[in-house]
DNA sequence: GAAGTGAATTGATAATTATCAAGGCAAGAC
DNA sequence: GTCTTGCCTTGATAATTATCAATTCACTTC
């Protein structure tokens, strides 16, 4: 890796209190690497080899079973992927592929492993990055059987609409087919759920969208901190 | 804590390979404590005060929204539950009540928080603990997208049967009301999905499930480790 | 034993969601 | 420009799941 990368990697929250001499060995292995769109990363059942890092780009996580596929989330910078299994030294649970053009960190499990065991400050940020991956998939299971999909889209919006600043207009980032997999429910069931708000001032133009009356989006959607806020 | 007690929490692989003055002063200000059936024990959004690990009886998670409540999970000796919330120091994302006469550790957040910086075996077991958990809620999240209710059905009486030694006969350790909110379904479908399965071989008499064709039943249910095996 | 209680089942119906089959639209290829 | 391609949307229909109401059943209480 090129010392301006490593310093870049240096930064992240996840090792900017790790001891240096931790830091630089644990890095000796690892690989900064771009990856092309659609690009298959790892595949469920394979063993752990590498903790990936999300640099640029974005990662979906997906899992197969039977011959239905769906997609378990959408990894954006600067994330991590896998972690569990990682630690565990276990098979992945979920596969992953690029949905752009991606620069992502590679980090041998083993080091991963031995670095947790040297440095204090590294197992503390780990868990934390562990504990926050954890409640994520608990707000996501607790959306999936506690609302239906129409609230499953409206409290989506209405947090997409927070995250770029509420403006009033929501860039979607994914593709349609993703979003509707995400959030458990088939495209076409997306399209009329879209239609299904539009009386609450949902207006959609391709991955363009309007929130004209948030209120109202807010009654029907009944967002839940437990569920919807990332940062609990 | 009486000694007796002390010893038999000694012994658990959370803390078995732990460093013994640090176990004696974690243990300090921790309760073993015996409750009734359906005692309230946490309630999603409230702060973390302890980690929790149920000794002998057994533990329902679950969630509301709205006016809507769901089973997330069902706890066994010897687990921990809402870990990630004590080592993140945040809310509650479930809520927690015994389903029967329980016998519970607590022990203070703060108290497993100095613990996990103080002994490196202790904060090795925790993260093991705490990826096992991610894991778990991986496999539902999986096993709620991927499959239809029967299907879940199908593959849980698999899973119960397994554990039970694969003697054909199975005995329910909960009231179908909460397994089929577990199954993320209504008590009334969980029965009529007892009924889809007659062809099977599932023969339902109150508690007791004999399971008579347990090669068709699989063809179903189409198990799946990557969603089914608790090892994993 | 009878009565009462709550859980579980069943039936009828409604709501939700998925599937299948066309179309429509937009972006890139030529 | 036209053509292709893939994605999205729409319509019609089917499957799945939920809701409501009424029993039935098992178990406790008296």
């Amino acid at each position: 890796m090129r010392p301006d990368q490593i310093s870049e990697v240096r930064e992240l929250s996840l090792f900017e209190s790790m001891d240096d001499v931790v830091f630089r060995k644990m890095l000796k292995a690892s690989y900064l690497q771009t990856f092309p769109a659609h690009a298959e990363l790892i595949r469920e059942g394979d063993p752990a080899d590498f903790l990936y890092i999300v640099m640029e780009g974005c990662v979906e996580l997906f899992a197969r079973s039977n011959d239905r596929e769906t997609t378990m989330a959408m990894v954006h910078p600067v994330n991590t992927f896998i972690l569990a299994a990682v630690l565990k030294d276990a098979v992945y649970l979920m596969s992953a592929r690029t949905s752009e053009r991606s620069r992502i960190l590679m980090i041998p499990t083993a080091d991963i492993r031995s670095a947790f065991g040297a440095d204090r400050n590294f197992s503390q940020a780990i868990v934390t990055e562990l504990a926050n991956c954890y409640r994520s998939v608990v707000k996501e299971h607790k959306n999936l059987k506690l609302r239906t999909a129409v609230e499953r889209l409206a409290n989506r919006l209405i947090k997409y609409h927070a995250d770029q600043g509420n403006s009033g207009v929501i860039q979607l980032r994914h593709d349609k087919r993703s979003l509707a997999s995400m959030l458990g429910m088939t495209p076409e069931n997306l399209s009329r759920a879209f239609n299904t708000l539009k009386p609450y001032g949902v207006l959609v133009k391709g991955n363009r969208i309007e929130l004209t009356d948030l209120k109202s989006l807010e009654t029907l959607a009944k967002p839940n901190r437990l569920i919807d806020d990332r940062k609990i």
